[in-house]
DNA sequence: CTGAAAGCGCTTACAG
DNA sequence: CTGAAAGCGCTTACAG
């Protein structure tokens, strides 16, 4: 800057006025300090700008998500991004890989770079750590999993109902062995969807089972594992249904069934979105939800907290729906049938 | 920082030496700074620190893909920011939505930001804009497409020779007429690959056909639009195998299949990787590459220059491979046949 | 309408 | 081993 104002002939808070598009310039030097910043190819330093800046402001938002390569964080990541750089914010996006540890980290390096806000999806038991920032004025928002020991603005989906809803599918079709397929039992959603599962199965006076339910499956190759296991249980102890309650596991179950040419026979209900599902034979049943929303409806509260709202926290819920493609209207004494082309 | 001093008795130069780990301070006054941070909740502010810091460097790196929804955009994403992180690097990732005018308004942002790299999957037909920042010492590579009007460090899949091995295996299984399907024009990876299309019907003797080239597909909705138009052709002009050289192209055109009921009939080759491919019947046959290696290469050059180097530049390259699966390897007179449960 | 001085939070370069 | 002064690139608060 010093230079351009050099070359222009004018101060430096002449440029920075120029720069900043501030009223008061006359013509002329508009021209002239636009004529040497072209020529000599400057770009203001938003960096420095910020640290002077009256606000503090950095213009980044930091996003903590469990993996930027799934495509569920994918999407999460994309609406949030989409909402905030419509207003010229540049998001630092991050993967925890459900590893609290690293969730602390990240969250001390978000801070150590003066984001203006932070959103996560959190992995570890405890986000009381960021409490001190909240009271210093730091803008934090959890999407897709509420915080623990911690009160704090939330967009959630409907797990317990959305995993109600599948089981209850499955019973009306007259399954009475429903396994579980569960996430790690650390995530707090892992545990909603299990207990809208075993809500159901009280309600219409069926067992909650030990030996059908498993849980801390966190990819598909242990979630295929474990339904082959389940599969190998003897007749009239094996189950007639899977509700596999996240995405991965939901491939994994997937694939496990088609691998012992089980999937005309053993009814699934899956959750979260999974590409090309309908085109399966059978079409995957699939309790869904729009994670583009639950991306979106964080940033906006995001940005709401980081224009200086101060009010009370607020909790935002965005709806799950079952959508039935075949999978999870096999009976339970389903034969083989031919398959028949549409 | 003034604060701690303060309550630590001591001058602000000695926290800043606590702060970062200095020799030569007494252990009574590292224990006192760093009780009175502990106290007062002190976190360094690291845009302070680098702007002061020789070498200016800011620890942020910019990542610009084409929509980091997408699960190839994920992929790199997830292996640059594996690689940037370990590094302690922070990572600003955004979409560019193949619009070259939202490039560049991005790579400024990011200029004004002073990443120490940046690393793009370029849209627009023209990168000579980032020539001056490199020439000031900004660390630039590219990835998965090269960069025009520029000399850089590239991290490229075998394109033409994918493409080329796709038709060629169709050819093989008797195929005279082949659609291709092909994303927008103006990017290169679309032509390159089309290049290696035509090459291998050339090399046959085959004629390239041009109403049986589809270009400028850039999403499943407009591709499986593509195919259905093409199975409307008489019979003897339309195609009996299609390559669909990209992954969102590939699902349109697989979607189309199945609508239509064809799937049995009308050979596939995609290009990319897609989520279950292999479960659907019949399995999608691909040109696969890992998107990850790809990520992580570019990273690494990166990483290279922002250190320091200065050579000239360097072109890695990630080689794909065909994975057969059934689509393929159906010939020009099949019949729909009686599935085998595997 | 324009600019000289001070300062954001930190590190550099130096003196003691 | 410790600290006072200067300065990174910019904006604030003020004077003219």
């Amino acid at each position: 800057m010093r230079e351009v104002a050099r070359l222009a002939g004018v101060s430096v808070k002449t440029v920075s006025r120029v720069i900043n598009g501030e009223p008061n310039v006359s013509a002329d030097l508009v021209h002239r300090v636009q004529r040497a910043a072209t020529q000599l190819d400057y770009h203001p330093d938003l960096g420095a700008s910020y640290l002077r800046r009256s606000g503090r402001r950095t213009g980044i938002v930091g996003l903590m998500l469990e993996d930027v390569a799934n495509p569920f964080s994918a999407t999460l990541h994309r609406a949030f991004w989409d909402t905030a750089a419509a207003r010229g914010l540049a998001v630092i996006a991050s993967s925890l890989d459900e590893d609290p540890e690293r969730e602390r980290r990240i969250a001390r390096a978000m801070i150590e770079r003066r984001v203006d806000g932070l959103a996560v999806v959190p992995t570890g038991q405890d986000q009381s750590y960021l409490r001190s920032h909240i009271d210093a004025g730091l803008a934090v928002v959890f999407l897709d999993r509420p915080p623990v020991l911690l009160d704090a603005d939330t967009a959630l989906a409907t797990n317990r109902a959305g995993a109600h809803e599948a089981t209850r599918h499955l019973i009306r079709r007259g399954h009475r062995r429903i396994a579980f397929l569960g996430d790690l039992r650390v995530i707090a959603t892992a545990s909603e969807r299990q207990e809208g599962y075993e809500q159901a199965l009280r309600e219409s006076g069926l067992p909650v089972d030990g030996s059908l339910i498993r849980r801390d499956l966190h990819d598909w190759e242990s979630a295929a594992n474990a339904v082959e296991e389940l599969m190998r249980l003897p007749a009239g102890l094996a189950p007639t249904a899977i509700f596999a309650s996240q995405n991965l596991v939901t491939i994994g179950a997937i694939r496990a069934l088609h691998r012992s040419g089980l999937q005309r026979v053993v009814a699934l209900v899956g959750f979260d979105q999974v590409e090309l599902a309908d085109l399966l034979d059978p079409g995957v049943t699939l309790v869904e939800y729009e994670a583009y929303n639950l991306g979106q409806t964080a940033a906006e509260l995001l940005l709401t907290r980081i224009d200086g709202y101060r009010g009370p926290s607020r909790h935002e819920i965005v709806s799950t729906r079952l959508v039935a493609r075949g999978s999870g209207e096999i009976g339970p004494g389903s034969q083989p049938r031919k398959r028949s082309v549409h």
